[in-house]
Parts: structure tokens; C-alpha cells; sequence
DNA sequence: TAAGTAGTTGAGATTCATTCTCATTAAAGT
DNA sequence: ACTTTAATGAGAATGAATCTCAACTACTTA
């Protein structure tokens, strides 16, 4: 959390933003948690530690946050956008269960190699991944034996 | 779109649900165009037509369209749930560029084989794969350069 | 550390894709 | 044709995300 925070104030002071109190508020509460979050969870995870910030400003500052790299938008659930931690964590993919709304997590393996491949081919250069798969999970299969 | 015709009927009948005149008409178009496309694209293209059907029967028919197979929603652009044709395509990934917003297709190529093997190693069956990568493509590289 | 400047915040209004309601219409079977 | 049951269009409603603006606060400079 420490280098995190590093991180953003860097980025803020890049871009000409100030380093406030909300912002701050918003970047701790990202870190203590380790979840895929959306806007309106972090907003409840703030109201919980009796830190008040608007939704306003939470929708403000991901986008910060995502263009600061420490975040980046993953999945989408339930007409919500969905984001996790990019800082310090390994690229993974997503396997989201159709069933229970389960999210599986996968490491890349060599997944990445054959999309750099893929990318070179079309001359494009990757900046992120977006991987994964929906389907059952192994107990939303057992569930559907029936 | 023969083909396609039967099944759609097929699926209806399957489901009670009636091969209406609106119906048609939103299958039709889909078939005839070849592009992605979000329920805004397809209002216009019905409209062109001199047909008439309503945006609120297009967005209860897209979903059938999807639950039969036909189509899939393989991506989100501003803010828009993005379509296109499953069936008679095969399997590929999407780059897109978070410049233009151009969306390269590309095949699998062996990429599903590494993903159904992790897929297996959580016990995960998948439906339906959903890969690409955001990035910048071949042209938009170039102008970045200057 | 006071004043100046420029970005930030909260509250609520607004937008816009998508979904819903309901009275009317149309498909399919007999 | 008659009956049943689902489908349609129009417009209202929903809800996530964005925007507006007056009040506020972080940083800079003297
Ligand atoms: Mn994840
Ligand atoms: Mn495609
Ligand atoms: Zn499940
Ligand atoms: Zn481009």
C-alpha cells in the first residue's frame, strides 16, 4: 500500500492534480480490499469506515485510478462495470459462471504468448489483456445433472 | 440465411414463442449485414428498409437471437452492448484500439486448446470463449510516433 | 502563514441504454 | 371463423454513469 501510494501521488502530480482527502480516502479503500469491486461496493466499503466521499467523486477518481495503472476495469456484471487490481498483481483470466455468477480466476500460462503472436500479425499493439470464458462452474454442473 | 431462418423457427417453436412478422424482419437484417452491430445500427438498417419495427421489440428479439445460437454480444463500445453473427463464423478475438476504436478480428488459432486446459484444471465448462486485447492499432501507432 | 490560483467536491440534475407496462393486435391451432 | 395465448408499439420507468455549479481545499508564492 505503501508504493501504491507512491504511485498515484506521482501520477496525480504529473497530471496537475491535487492529492485530496477523498482521493486518498478512495486509493486506501481500493487496497484494503481484494475483491472485484464496482463503484457502488467501494462506496459502501467507505461509508463502513465512517469516511464519507460522494459516489461523484468515486466515479471520478477510478477512472484515475485505471488511467494510473493501479486499476483497470475487468469484467462486467450485472449492467456494472467491474475493476481489480492491476498493481502487483500477474495477469489472469476470467471464467464467469452463467449459473451463480461465480468468477474463476486462471493464470495466463502461456495464453500470452500466442496473442502476442496474433497481435504482431495485425501490427497491433497490446496495452491489455481482456480474457476469459463464461460457462458452469463445477458446482453449477452438479446442479444442472439433476 | 436459409439455414439460419429454419433454426430461428426451430428455436421458437421450442419455446412457444411465435415466428411473428417482426421477428422476421429484425432476423433478416441481422443476417443481411455483415458487421458488429448494436440495436441502434439495426433500428437504422430496419428502417432503410421501410420496414417499421420498434426499438422496444428489437431489444426483446436480440435476446432470442442470442439464447438460439445465432448471434452472440462479443463486445461493449461507448457504453452500447456490440453483436454479431455465431453461426457459419468461426471462434476468433477482437483487438481494439483505444484510439480509433477500429476493431481487428483474428483467428484462434490454438489459443482455445491452452484455455479449455485451464478451464479443466478448475473444472469450468465453457459455453462460450471471450478474448481480445485493447491496445493501439497499426495506424493509430504511427500517429502516436509524432 | 496569508493570499492567490486553479483544481476539487457534494448534491442533485441529467443523460442515455435498456427494461417495463399495458392496451391493442396478431399468430397458431381447432 | 373462433379461441387462446403471445407479441407489439408507444411511452413511461429504471439505473449506471456523467455533468453542473456554487462552495471548498490543496498547493504555490511572497
Ligand atoms: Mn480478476
Ligand atoms: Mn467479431
Ligand atoms: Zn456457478
Ligand atoms: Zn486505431
Amino acid at each position: 500500500m505503501k508504493k501504491e501510494r507512491e504511485l498515484y501521488r506521482d501520477f496525480l502530480k504529473s497530471k496537475n492534480l491535487k492529492f485530496t482527502k477523498p482521493r486518498l480516502i478512495i486509493m486506501e479503500t481500493v487496497f484494503e480490499n481484494h475483491e472485484h469491486f464496482n463503484v457502488d461496493n467501494l462506496y459502501e466499503l467507505i461509508k463502513k469506515k465512517h469516511k464519507n466521499v460522494s459516489r461523484a467523486t468515486i466515479y471520478r477518481t477510478v477512472p484515475l485510478l485505471v488511467e494510473s495503472g493501479l486499476i483497470k476495469q475487468s469484467l462486467r456484471c450485472e449492467s456494472k462495470d467491474i475493476y481489480e487490481h492491476t498493481y502487483g498483481h500477474e495477469n489472469h483470466l476470467h471464467f464467469v459462471c452463467d449459473n451463480c455468477g461465480k468468477i474463476i480466476e486462471s493464470g495466463f500460462s502461456d495464453v500470452a504468448i500466442l496473442i502476442d503472436l496474433l497481435a504482431k500479425n495485425e501490427n497491433f499493439e497490446i496495452k491489455e489483456y481482456n480474457l476469459g470464458a463464461s460457462g458452469l462452474c463445477k458446482d453449477c454442473q452438479k446442479k444442472k445433472d439433476n
